[in-house]
DNA sequence: CTGAAAGCGCTAACAC
DNA sequence: GTGTTAGCGCTTTCAG
């Protein structure tokens, strides 16, 4: 068909629609982009051209004008085994979400090592793919942080950095997640209570042991030597240092571990010392992450209100590349935590 | 251009490199685009003059004159909880990466429902902003499938669809899959072997219990009542139809179910009654999903190559975005049955 | 093989 | 308020 044929083949643009309503091109423009600016009947001309052609501004001669390519780029993890980033992937969804109802949208890209990253993040800010990033997994010593801040390329970072609050952050409440676990162990009656977190030198890991030790000071409890272990987040150190802390001649009735794996690693060792985990071993974990419910028995955790932060992510890039003040820039959630059977 | 020149700040254009190289801007195209064109002299030349500039084409104003934006549109699943689309994670990240090895950018969009999935689809379309679509998750019945071909928009699909070879699609062996774990079960010893899929109707349920009907047939042994349950992909469900299976008289000795999750389920039920898992009772899932591992005993399940489905799906979409022969176009990959101690 | 001309579709800046 | 002008930075077309 004729009709269709040509329909098809060229979609219809400013000039079809500016032709139709029988005003200028720049009308259009403003009827789309500054409304206010249109008197009712005009617009309503306008509107009503743009409804029956279908118009829909082409993406990339909007980007080249106006010289913002209205994208957000960000940095897909690698996928590791062990569910690590579970908490990433309801993340990414909700910034994908969260960008997409301010107009912009999510671009991905991977990595496998510092430089490669660096030279996508230059590439992608310099051919003005994207306007701006969002950084996940930041912690202190974040190469990407650095280069971003040098370079003035707008971005939001999930997680504090060494940086302070030279950049927008938006972040959970480590400390808080901890000490809420550890304050809820203390009112079930526990008194020896362990901690199983990350190794030293991690901002992360460090703000949640604070966390532990706030609570355990708070309620008076002593902290003797061994009560904190600090190990890689894998599901085999979870379980080897989970054994060793139940395999002491006075061992702890409660763990609180800084990952659902390490969790499930301790679960896993208390299981293989016939323990009944609930009654008479309480084990916290952290992340709420996929495999938490389903562990057995099913784990209580310490979940991060990853949908916020990832909507006041989004709140903040894109009113700092909108020109307007983001305030607030930087941005604590507290995380909640969720009870199941295993304390 | 001394303004130029001074004006560090500014981002280098085709002019720049020209003018340093001494040659036309065109030139500066062909040798980015077709650098077989130049001769190695000017070529060296221009070469030279982009690396000390640092230049970067300008992603929008490439696309607005080459009418392509180098973009690929995935809708993301919403994150349902309870792990389902646990391999989707892995899989866009491979995406991610097969395709920016060809130059293309993966963007993510999100919809609640289809009326809004078929909207976004269209505009993406309509703008330019992307150039074609991966769509995963498909199945019989699928809407997007039907009305990106109504509109010759360029996709292809993880998955098949009732449209069968009309679009190209990716896919793994759903019947070897389950064959393949259901031979081995029947190698180890097993007769009475049950089936837990997900409900008639989904052609990848269906695809499955027919892996599980030809191995069971081809062994000889007797598919009876009742030894083939569906049912809603979830713990729960699992749990409850797993229970009914090991309440029977005779019940089976193993398990194959059509998911991790189904699996787990099954583990819980058997937990409940006091089954060893692994020695009295073998349960296999598929997806091999980051819990598997976790779960206790860890669970013997069916691995679909995701990256190698990402891959084929980003070399048979770019190319025929590049207007090449992207043959084959339809590829079915195999699984792999991955042995844990559950079977 | 190289260069000049002609826009791609849109919006900022300015007239009227 | 609306229209006119002038490009954004690049690639396609067509001379030379």
């Amino acid at each position: 068909m004729a009709q269709a044929d040509r329909r098809a083949s060229r979609r219809p643009t400013l000039n079809d629609v500016a032709r139709r309503a029988r005003v200028s091109r720049q009308t259009v423009s403003n009827a789309i982009n500054a409304p206010h600016k249109l008197q009712p009947s005009t617009r309503r001309r306008v509107d009503d051209a743009i409804a029956r052609l279908g118009y829909q501004a082409n993406w990339a001669a909007r980007s080249l004008r106006a010289r913002n390519s209205r994208m957000i780029g960000y940095q897909v993890a690698p996928a590791e085994p062990g569910a690590v980033n579970s908490i990433l992937d309801p993340f990414l969804h909700a910034l994908t979400e969260a960008a997409r109802d301010v107009g912009y949208l999510v671009v991905l890209f991977t990595s496998h090592d510092i430089a490669e990253a660096e030279r996508t993040y230059e590439e992608l800010a310099r051919r003005g793919a994207v306007d701006g990033f969002v950084l996940s997994g930041t912690g202190y010593g974040d190469k990407r942080a650095e280069w971003l801040l040098g370079r003035s390329v707008p971005f939001v970072t999930f997680g504090r950095t060494e940086f302070g609050d030279d950049h927008p952050w938006v972040d959970v409440d480590n400390t808080a997640g901890v000490r809420t676990a550890v304050e809820h162990l203390v009112a079930a009656g526990h008194r020896r209570i362990a901690f199983v977190g990350w190794p030293a030198g991690s901002a992360v890991g460090d703000q949640r042991l604070e966390g532990y030790r706030d609570a355990m000071a708070a309620a008076g409890l002593v902290v003797s030597r061994g009560d904190v272990v600090r190990e890689l987040e894998n599901f085999d150190a979870g379980r080897r240092v989970g054994g060793r802390l139940l395999d002491r001649s006075r061992p702890p009735t409660a763990i609180v571990a800084t990952s659902d794996i390490l969790a499930a690693g301790c679960l896993a060792a208390a299981r293989a010392r016939g323990l009944a985990v609930g009654s008479e071993l309480a084990v916290i974990g952290y992340d709420d992450s996929p495999l938490a419910a389903f562990l057995s028995p099913p784990l209580s955790t310490v979940r991060q209100p990853v949908e916020d932060v990832a909507r006041e992510i989004a709140r903040i890039l894109t009113t700092t590349l909108a020109g307007g003040d983001p305030s607030p820039r930087h941005v604590l959630l507290p995380p909640t935590l969720i009870r199941r059977a295993s304390g």
